[in-house]
DNA sequence: TAGGCCATCTGGTCCT
DNA sequence: AGGACCAGATGGCCTA
């Protein structure tokens, strides 16, 4: 069936002979005019043309009235539909402008949920940002990517990982990832740091006068690993991916150039206290640990398993700030948590 | 100009 | 009945 699509911008004068809908209008963002009820359109008579359903309603009833249900068009079945009185058109425009509202403010969200996504990605860029499937391509790689470094010995300045991160990405953002990882650490921390403290606007690449070392893990030199080395990804023997092809990750294009993001980092989305060398945050964490499992009133190995939002709010409650001394972020996997809690609980 | 990406509209389906 | 979700269609913008 052929949607009876109209040019956009009838709308104003259907709404304004209708005279009605300002508030749905006025709701609209502002950058761009939306192509709200564009399709519906005025039929010759000045009346309102609907979409498909009510459309054959108006055009049954016309060939019923005009006498065309001859011998050629096939009589319609079942019910006869009522009739598109005014009232009903009214109503049926109204119930449309506010799902396409509701579908708008839906698919604004979904956005918002993506760019929370890609500000956690290991390559965030405010002005060059990852499309919506490349978003998507490069979580599941880190995801990943840092399961393998934590389930095996795996290091994050590995080819491996870096190959992990790239599978099946285009070439962009291959370039992009290479790109992050020629740069030191630093955006990246300064921007969850800025957002923990609710610096307005912060978060990009506007530079905050804090200085941050090297987030925990990995020790640096991040930049270490030569672009065309990252970008070469033939015979890589990870997990088969689907989407992969020989062209994707190769090498043969013009490095990153743009504003830079996050270094690459397996803890990367984690908020490290400055001036912490790893070894020294793992120390403090389980003397820390090691205290807090001591005197906690309930049994620490009830915080095995839990989400990290709950251990973290634990151990907020208590003086230790547990997991925020570790560098623990709310939002961090919730094994990097209690499988430490649980490592130290063993011991 | 073709192709990629995106925002929006739309109708269908399912659920409350 | 109305809302959420989904997928198809469409047109705009941008870039190679």
């Amino acid at each position: 069936m052929t949607k009876p699509y109209g040019k956009p911008g009838d709308v104003t004068e259907l709404v304004s002979s209708l005279g009605w809908m300002e508030e749905d209008l006025s709701s609209q963002d502002g950058d761009r005019t939306p192509e709200i009820e564009g399709r519906y359109m005025l039929n010759s008579r000045g009346q309102m043309e609907l979409g498909s359903e009510d459309m054959e309603e108006e055009e049954g009833d016309e060939d019923e009235e005009m006498g065309l249900d001859g011998e050629n068009a096939p009589k319609r079945r079942g019910p006869k539909k009522k009739k598109m009185t005014k009232a009903r058109q009214e109503r049926f425009v109204v119930r449309r402008v506010k799902a396409n509202a509701r579908e708008r403010s839906r698919m604004h969200g979904l956005n918002d949920a993506l760019d929370s996504l890609r500000r956690v990605m290991p390559c965030y860029s405010k002005t060059q940002k990852l499309s919506k499937i490349e978003t998507l391509r490069l979580a599941r790689n880190y995801i990943w990517a840092l399961s393998e470094v934590l389930e095996s010995d795996q290091s994050p300045e590995s080819h491996g990982f870096v190959e992990m991160l790239c599978k099946g990405l285009s070439q962009p953002t291959s370039n992009l990832v290479a790109g992050c990882l020629q740069l030191g650490p630093s955006t990246m921390m300064l921007n969850k740091l800025d957002e923990k403290c609710g610096i307005p606007g912060a978060g990009g690449q506007q530079g905050h006068p804090i200085s941050y070392p090297s987030p925990g893990l990995p020790s640096p030199p991040y930049g270490s690993l030569e672009a065309s080395h990252l970008l070469h990804l033939k015979g890589f023997k990870g997990v088969a991916y689907e989407n992969s092809s020989p062209n994707e990750c190769s090498s043969g294009t013009p490095p990153y150039d743009g504003p830079l993001t996050p270094p690459l980092s397996i803890s990367g989305n984690f908020a490290v206290k400055q001036e912490t060398s790893p070894r020294e945050t793992e120390r403090n964490f389980t003397h820390h640990a090691a205290h807090y499992l001591s005197s906690h009133p309930y049994p620490p190995s009830s915080l095995v398993g839990l989400p990290a939002p709950q251990v973290h709010t634990l151990f907020q409650g208590s003086r230790y700030d547990l997991p925020l001394d570790m560098g623990f972020e709310p939002f961090a996997p919730s094994h990097m948590v209690t499988s430490q809690i649980s490592t130290i609980y063993s011991e």
